[in-house]
DNA sequence: CCGGTATGTGACAACGTTGTCATCCATTTC
DNA sequence: GAAATGGATGACAACGTTGTCACATACCGG
């Protein structure tokens, strides 16, 4: 393993100068076409490659076209669309992308943005945890572009992609009101997540709208995963006034009521419209009908926003709204059962 | 937007040289007392943070911290298993990850190489598509340490981490065949995967030591989506003397099996056992036998690999083969129908 | 009280590239 | 034919850091 070819040596094997030799790879005009296949020639010989590494400490306009992407789980398939959709306009506007698990930690997420900045990224692609961001405001002072995904932060102001959780949510509830129910049951997340609440106030509007009442028993939030939603689930069929339909405002709770339901045979009994799509909700028994957000889509909108305030840094931060969509599949169309 | 604070600020903040910062920076023994805690203070007074770009230029080990991972899909649930194994591993490490996807284009996996490379990463982890990878000598030659995951690469030489896929599909058929079963039906993918050849190979492999005779008939390969899947499953049934089970091998394979089973009614008369597994695959009715890769494990082990070659780049390449597990989950108990 | 050895600190060059400016030669202009 | 213009090329410094080496001071044994 010998060293790697730098443009000196390109310069001397082409009898040429070192800056000869950067104007060529840079493309910049002004040298004789002769010397330009000269250099090509050497570059190509030497197997040379760019030290971008280099490039970016000199260069005047400190632009490293690097990101870095915090999510939740690169494995999380709500995470690696958004990621999937950073990486397509990423693509295209030249862009190497740094991609990092947070697993919901503060700490973690300071760690990693510290990281990203010692390495010169651009921007940071954010989806933030339920804490303060105020810290990010040296990132951006030293000129690293923020933009959130997914969730508000709270502390620091910047760009924001979010799903239209309230109007998804309120179309959920009001698909399950037009098949004929009333006793329409909610089951969401923790109610410090900003999007749960939202979700929350979706079903509330609906309800109100329709002028269904709300009924407190029906009502369980602060469900965080599957096993928790299948115990509410069954603590809620066992209500002597049940309710014929099940809101899930997550998907995990989804998955979780999914199984309870089957557990409990009344998989075709009580209906069930969840919020997020997930693989194979179409091959279950009945499909799942879910109001299923557009991750990729936040994704490249985020990574676009990213984009624009590179290029003119001084426009107002704004909150994007990526719209959700309603998929009926079976489940959230059955009738109530009384 | 002021400009970024160097080293040489801090120095002069601090009242020391800048090498006596840059030692306290990277904990180099041999400073004062005194002068580590005013340099620390006036560090964190101006909210320096190091410029790695800078110190990956000047080092001499030469050493980024920087890894490529080039994947089918990031989006993939099995890609991002795979990544999330590695940054798991990463993390550990203080190593950053770039992570691309490249869509089954050999030419995509050229340029984001190319990239990678200018950036100068320690190390490549890819998933490799069915060409030729000789091209990568040129960087290997340059030091950057090559790892394999998922599928063996030709034309160049590197550790290579795989799924026992011809184990795995023979304990799969096994199951098969204990449960009663002899008219087994095989799907599988493209003849030109290594991966689909060694699955089938571990079909005939697990026939023969049974001493079940091999129907052609009941093969199908070259089957790559769901719905090719489906259709073959429509074409197996209405054999004149349709098979009793059907080993998947593969997962979008299993799927549209899955589909096409419940369209003809048959899911509970008809065995299934897939390869690779899937989310949800337990709340389906019946819940769907899998033999489940590791890609995590994948992951980690390739992280670890990459690790151990740029301690000590010498040792020979070799194959690491992780091992899959079969989950009983109802579809592959289903006993004879005959 | 001398030479020798640690120990802490800093001056300076170097990493591989690009920005700035000077130089050179060929052409044009009066 | 001298001066001015323009276009191609290169010399050199600089980006922010670390490796090398030299220096200053303190300490030790004889």
């Amino acid at each position: 393993m010998r060293a790697r070819p730098t443009m000196r040596d390109v310069a001397a094997l082409a009898g040429v100068s070192l800056k000869t030799v950067s104007r060529v790879v840079n493309r910049e005009d002004g040298v004789s076409d002769d010397l330009v296949a000269k250099v090509e020639r050497a570059a190509i010989q030497l197997d040379y490659r760019p030290n971008l590494t280099a490039s970016n400490l000199r260069r005047s306009d400190r632009k490293t076209a690097t990101w870095g992407l915090l999510l939740e789980d690169v494995a999380n398939p709500f995470s690696s669309a958004v990621h999937r959709g950073v990486e397509e306009v990423a693509r295209e506007l030249g862009v190497a992308v740094f991609t990092a698990s947070m697993d919901e930690d503060p700490e973690r997420e300071r760690e990693l943005v510290a990281t990203f900045s010692s390495r010169r990224v651009d921007a940071l692609i954010i989806a933030p945890t339920a804490t303060e961001h105020a810290y990010l405001a040296n990132e951006a002072r030293n000129g690293i572009a923020v933009v959130f995904v997914d969730r508000p932060a709270f502390g620091f102001d910047a760009d924001c992609v979010v799903t239209d959780n309230r109007a998804g949510s309120a179309a959920a509830t009001r698909h399950l009101i037009e098949h004929g129910h009333k006793r329409i049951a909610f089951i969401g997340d923790y109610a410090t997540i900003a999007t749960a609440n939202e979700r929350y106030q979706g079903y509330v509007d609906a309800m109100a709208a329709a002028g269904v009442q709300l009924r407190p028993e029906f009502v369980k939030r602060d469900v965080h995963d599957a096993a928790q939603a299948a115990t509410v689930v069954h603590a809620l069929l066992s209500l002597d006034d049940s309710p014929t339909a099940i809101f899930a405002a997550q998907n995990l709770i989804t998955m979780g009521t999914v199984e309870a339901l089957r557990n409990s045979g009344a998989q075709h009994r009580i209906a069930l419209v969840g919020f997020d799509d997930f693989a194979m909700a179409n091959l279950l028994d009945p499909g799942v009908s879910v109001v299923a957000q557009d991750p990729r889509a936040i994704g490249r909108l985020a990574a676009t926003l990213v984009n624009e305030r590179l290029a003119h840094s001084n426009a107002p931060a704004s909150v994007h709204v990526v719209p959700s969509v309603l998929i009926a599949r079976g489940s959230g169309e059955i009738a109530p059962s009384n």
